[in-house]
DNA sequence: TAGCAGGAAAATC
DNA sequence: GATTTTCCTGCT
């Protein structure tokens, strides 16, 4: 199915997909193709507007605006995380940069898989995992596997996981997938809930079981930023630590200050994650994930 | 709370 | 080719 889809505030599709937020897209000469929503997305921009192909009618316009936010005033966003100097350096560097809404079910796993690894390995895992356990179909004369559900991964052995190279992540990803296939996850409450709520709502339901699942405060934030429209979720991983101790030190508590200058690595604690995450949020506000975003691009963009 | 292991691959030297 | 680092969490 072929349709474009108008663009009418601000977007760049380009700083959109390479922003670590979505592990399943890839470039391909002019278009990007993502295995999403159940089929592929074919997508290119071009000005203000959005060409698409899609292998199903479920691919339409309207999955298309709602899954990249296109609905959403942009410029009002942008403009009450800006802030200071080092924020509107990188809002003006990588303007147009959305956060996507995600499946809350494949964001959860796919996090799951992203600790300890960086956004090569983090993909090359998911396709193995896809490869394996997900659903084969055609677009375009290629095969492609849809997101497994989270029976087919809850039911899978943790050894056949480790095939796909997942190492010590394959007994958390089963027991995530066994949590969700069992309904144990209430993505609509968790989404329904104010910021604060939602993250505990998230972390009580996956601990329901007692076991530990290798979901920590940053996979929740991630959870919680990508897939269930918490805006204020403000993931703080080692390149966004390092982005703050710079540019930010002032909403770093001195302790954790002087920690990460007397070592130099950025390596955080459970406690320190928690007060710097809501320093960070009171400082950028309800939209303090977007600032999230353009910040990890600009650090990400020196090296 | 601090320190460490975990597994494999990318990045760096 | 060896070493370090990697969008971290769980355990002691």
């Amino acid at each position: 199915m072929e349709f474009t889809v108008p663009i009418s505030s601000p977007f760049s599709l380009e700083h959109t997909l390479v922003s670590g937020q979505a592990f399943r897209w890839s470039r391909r000469g002019d278009w990007w193709y993502g295995v999403v929503g159940g089929g592929v997305l074919k997508v290119r921009q071009e000005g203000d507007v959005l060409k698409c192909v899609s292998s199903t009618g479920a691919l339409g316009a309207s999955w298309v605006s709602d899954y990249f936010r296109l609905d959403e005033d942009l410029e009002h966003v942008l403009a009450s995380i800006s802030r200071d100097d080092p924020i509107t350096r990188a809002v003006e560097r990588f303007y147009g940069l959305r956060l996507i809404r995600q499946d809350r079910w494949e964001c959860l796993a796919s996090f799951v898989l992203a600790t300890n690894a960086n956004i090569p390995r983090i993909e090359k895992m998911v396709e193995a995992v896809c490869a394996k356990y997900g659903e084969a179909f055609e677009f375009e004369g290629d095969v492609y596997h849809r997101f497994p559900s989270p029976q087919a991964l809850g039911g899978s052995t943790v050894s056949d996981l480790r095939g796909c190279g997942l190492g010590y992540r394959a007994p958390f990803l089963k027991k995530v997938a066994a949590s969700v296939a069992r309904g144990d996850v209430d993505f609509s409450a968790v989404a329904s809930l104010p910021y604060e709520e939602s993250r505990r709502l998230l972390l009580r339901e996956l601990f329901g079981e007692k076991v530990l699942l290798g979901v920590g405060p940053k996979v929740a934030d991630c959870v919680l930023l990508y897939s269930c429209g918490k805006d204020e979720a403000f993931p703080i991983d080692v390149w966004i630590a390092r982005a703050v101790a710079r540019s930010y030190p002032r909403l770093m508590d001195s302790s954790l200050r002087a920690r990460l200058k007397r070592e130099g690595k950025v390596r955080m604690a459970a406690g320190d994650y928690v007060r710097l995450s809501a320093s960070v949020r009171g400082y950028f506000g309800g939209y303090a994930g977007y600032a999230q975003q353009y910040l990890y691009m600009a650090i990400r963009s020196e090296e």
